[in-house]
DNA sequence: AATGAATGAGGATTCATTCAT
DNA sequence: AATGAATGAATCCTCATTCAT
């Protein structure tokens, strides 16, 4: 009816159950095809307690879509690094957010499901971060290390790369380990926008070092 | 039951229109989300008529993804040249691939919006536009101008990066018009994937060639 | 609409071939479980040309009726003679009804299908054939060679006990050879009604006589 | 889905109400023109609870069947007595299930017009009532009282006289008042079995006596 | 808080019948 | 006469939501 009422710690930990459940089936089957039946038989609880915490199933879904997008706010700044050469914060924040794609492909598996659902999420989550990327390759492109393209496009094909790539990994399509896919994907990267050779070179030898840290 | 008739051209056409509304419907609202009836009203004829021509709602889906199969494989190959050198194809390859999917974004969109109910589709569609990719990096490494990595891995990135970009342009994410964006994911692969420099410049210099024909 | 029409030789042919496809059917399946267009494809026509020959499905089903009280009605005489002593004539009679009811089992299981839409037919049906009976029965209470019991339930019981190993026989239920069977029912029914012993072997002697001839 | 549900004694017999109403309409009007609607409209309650108490229709149908293949088992132990003689044994079960059929005409209606649907049922149900004529006909030619003919006949032929009767009177074919009906037909079939008059008497005494008890 | 029975609107599918050709 | 496409009423079943306890 109105759920808004002051939980018990213990009606905190059932709520998240529910959230928890309802996240995973969502990204196994899609929202359509999950009853909320489903939801409550695997958080354990009677159907009629789902009401108890949730309007209805929209409400829960709407909570979810919040917690994600307040969990992905909350990891993107960590990243990247201001002070390192441009490239090799590209390198490393490639090299993080594939990580980071991966610990929670479940999140990302439901965005993908539910994108149509998830609009604004996927909008503001990627806005943040490839504010980030544009940032990062002006300022390759002002020490000429990244070539002169778009620089939101090329942001763009950043971001998408790592997104891509998750994917696959994800789906199964991509059997390679994660810590060969990792630094794959973030040489990748780095050659797609880098502005030579030498930069590409430059930026490899970089990443290695900090990573020798 | 039995659909599988065969039919006169004005059952063609009626069969096509119903084709056509319900890829409509589904690119907008989802496959759950448009009902039966939905679909007839839009092709306007009676609901008794779907099943005349569709055993029932899934396998018109599956018919559907039947055809975007089909429209991939003919447009993929023709878009390749074997006797060209393979950053030249490459790029020709992407650039024309950017063009299709803008051209058919309606089916692309759906393909997104119900991935998940058209794996198997994803899986054969890619797979092969995934072989043929394979095939051109291997023979690009084989003549030096690819650089050597996994030549799977590299035509997952490819692949998505064409994805990813028509995924964008389709969504409006992307403002440049289309014949900017083309040449410009084709200039981005090539760089994904090249050796060095100088097979860049020889890619890029032979795509201009080509085009200038 | 108003199905009345004069028929060519052809189109009474095919209507038989409708009408004699749908019986089948209907014994087999039921006529709720029989759809019109099971009946025009087993009759090898069109769907529409169904109700050129019927005003529609329940008209067929009453003019199925109708030939079948026909046909009934039409074998029922033949199978007693007057001039035998009553549990000769019984036994007789008995054997010649199992020889019918399996030679036309597909009628029967129609009856029995649809019996609650038939129950005219089946009324006026054993009708006929119980007043035999009866008759029959009082002419061996007059000559002390059947039972004092009352006859109409006497005769219920001859007919019910003709029809029942007809049903077990043609449901496949009685494996034993209807030349074997036919005999043993006449026995049956011969000991169920026969006043004594002696009676008994006296029509098993009248019967065999009269066979032999 | 699922309905197999421990239940409450409320939910027992809500669950027997929609079972009874059930069997009355299937009775009545046949399987097939019994809407799922119409059985929870007679016992007063709301469509999905149909559902909650039967996975679909048709699981409702083959519980009913169960349930009349459970009584008529049940009955059927209690009619018999190892160790009277065999055709007194055979009168008085005879008359036991002319009575029973007789208040159960209700399921045995149903059995009838859904017979097609309800094969199995009828089988089993009827197995092990034969199973047990046979014994007692085996019996019977040991201690020569009953006839040397094939036992399973003779039972069928025992088992198909019960039910014909039964039917002609649920059906009003008959008249006779039940309490007169039972002991002729029990007379009936022992006369249709009996090895000779001697045997008909003392089973018929026999069966007086134990009456008399 | 918790349960699970009860409700009913919504949507897919079937099939007798009609109709244009 | 004949065809098979077109129609839509009828019916089964699902599932989010409510309610009594």
């Amino acid at each position: 009816m109105e759920p808004d009422r002051r939980l018990t710690a213990q009606g905190i930990e059932r709520k998240q159950q529910l959230l928890d459940r309802a996240a995973e089936l969502f990204a196994e089957r899609g929202y359509a095809q999950t009853r909320v039946i489903d939801i409550v038989r695997a958080a354990g609880v009677a159907k009629g307690l789902f009401y108890w915490y949730f309007e209805n199933k929209e409400a829960l879904f709407k909570e979810l879509a919040q917690s994600i997008r307040l969990k992905l706010r909350r990891e993107q700044g960590a990243a990247l690094d201001a002070d390192a050469p441009p490239l090799v914060n590209l390198y490393r924040g490639t090299e993080a957010s594939v990580h980071f794609m991966a610990e929670h492909s479940h999140f990302f598996s439901l965005l993908e499901v539910e994108g149509r659902n998830f609009t604004d999420v996927l909008r503001q989550g990627t806005q943040q971060h490839i504010g980030d990327m544009v940032r990062i390759i002006k300022a390759g492109q002002a020490d000429a290390t990244i070539r002169e393209e778009d620089p939101s496009l090329m942001a763009l094909g950043v971001v998408g790369s790592v997104g891509h790539f998750s994917h696959f990994h994800r789906t199964g399509r991509i059997s390679v380990p994660l810590d060969d896919l990792a630094p794959f994907v973030a040489r990748y990267v780095v050659h797609s926008v880098a502005a030579d050779d030498q930069a590409i070179a430059a930026a490899l030898r970089g990443a290695a070092a900090a990573a020798a840290t």
